[in-house]
DNA sequence: GTCTATAACTGGATAGAC
DNA sequence: GTCTATCCAGTTATAGAC
């Protein structure tokens, strides 16, 4: 593996392949095509097409990750309620910014249900998004911002809202989404306004 | 088409099958041989693949209605939170008792984002979902017990909720569903208890 | 209605030359 | 490192016999 220029073309030509026409229909012999070389080739980079399609899974999956975009240390009783709607609303232009990640990552989503390697790490993935939102939730208590009734399923709650919207975006639905968001974190926030 | 008898076992295999392999992964010939007939039995019925996966596809879509999952005109003043817990509970537990069915339909989404037809049918469903709780919440907010503030918003919020609720359950999240739609559902409500 | 047989093609993958 | 050439398994689909 010496030409590392070629190795980061495949790669990000796979990835944009991948986003416009799916995993499974994506052959080798695209990519390569795509590249600019012959399918052999690609074989002396990637000695499969599983391992390739293993690789960018690795790739993306380090993105996504709930310290990422909800940085608990950051919360202070005073900047708690902005701060949670802001990240999620951060979270939320991301995705819209980059319909290519999101259009990958769903790829991989719906195919994991059936791949047990990759169903784990989501599976990962959203525990620590619930998680996450549990552990933030509970400072908020602490501050007394947050209720404390259900903060379990108020975390859950969360998770699943900021989740789905990422879903409505890639089937087209031109809604509020940071309204969707704002409403959710209102839920879980003690009375004010 | 005679044989009414084959045409029904062939569609309730391929269904099986899709929930199992997926739609790419099984083929003609695995539908014909788990039925115990060959390939060009199965093309007698339906022309091609496609007109199989087709015909599966409006079968499933058939299923999920708003209508369907929450009757409006059940609701009154008196039953309204409890008619909105309960129809959520249900959707709940069929999907929990049907995981073929979410499979299949999860299959489908899949195909759907490549696919006009089908990715324009899943969003009018969705669609439904979403302009069917704006029903719903307009006739809880003139009843007195839903607050009228961003009532769209709201009602997208249940959407978003519900939707994944089937996501999460796939992924095979052991949580209590039930008080999640129950949280969703509080915050529609005029506050009481 | 269901079969055998086969066409026509595409996919992943590799041997061996350069 | 990249190529040509090739293999082989598996796919949709059909012609034609029974």
């Amino acid at each position: 593996m010496n030409n590392t220029e070629t190795y980061k073309r495949i790669v990000d030509t796979t990835y944009a392949l991948f986003a416009e026409h799916g995993i499974d229909k994506t052959s080798m012999a695209m990519i390569a095509k795509e590249v600019g070389i012959t399918k052999p080739a690609v074989y002396y980079y990637f000695s499969s097409k599983e391992e390739l399609v293993d690789f960018l899974f690795e790739e993306i999956c380090k993105e996504i990750d709930f310290a990422k975009c909800f940085t608990i240390e950051a919360y202070t009783k005073n900047n708690f309620q902005a701060k949670l709607l802001s990240d999620g609303f951060k979270m939320i232009q991301d995705q819209e910014n980059d319909a290519f990640f999101s259009r990958v990552i769903n790829e991989y989503i719906l195919v994991s249900i059936r791949n047990e390697k990759y169903r784990q790490t989501f599976y990962s993935i959203t525990e620590g998004f619930m998680n996450g939102f549990v552990d933030l939730l509970t400072k908020g208590a602490q501050f007394g911002v947050v209720t404390n009734e259900k903060l379990t399923t108020k975390a859950q709650l969360l998770s699943m809202v900021i989740d789905n919207i990422g879903n409505y975006m890639l089937m087209g639905f031109k809604i509020d989404y940071n309204e969707i968001w704002a409403e959710a974190v209102h839920n879980v926030l003690k009375s004010e306004d």
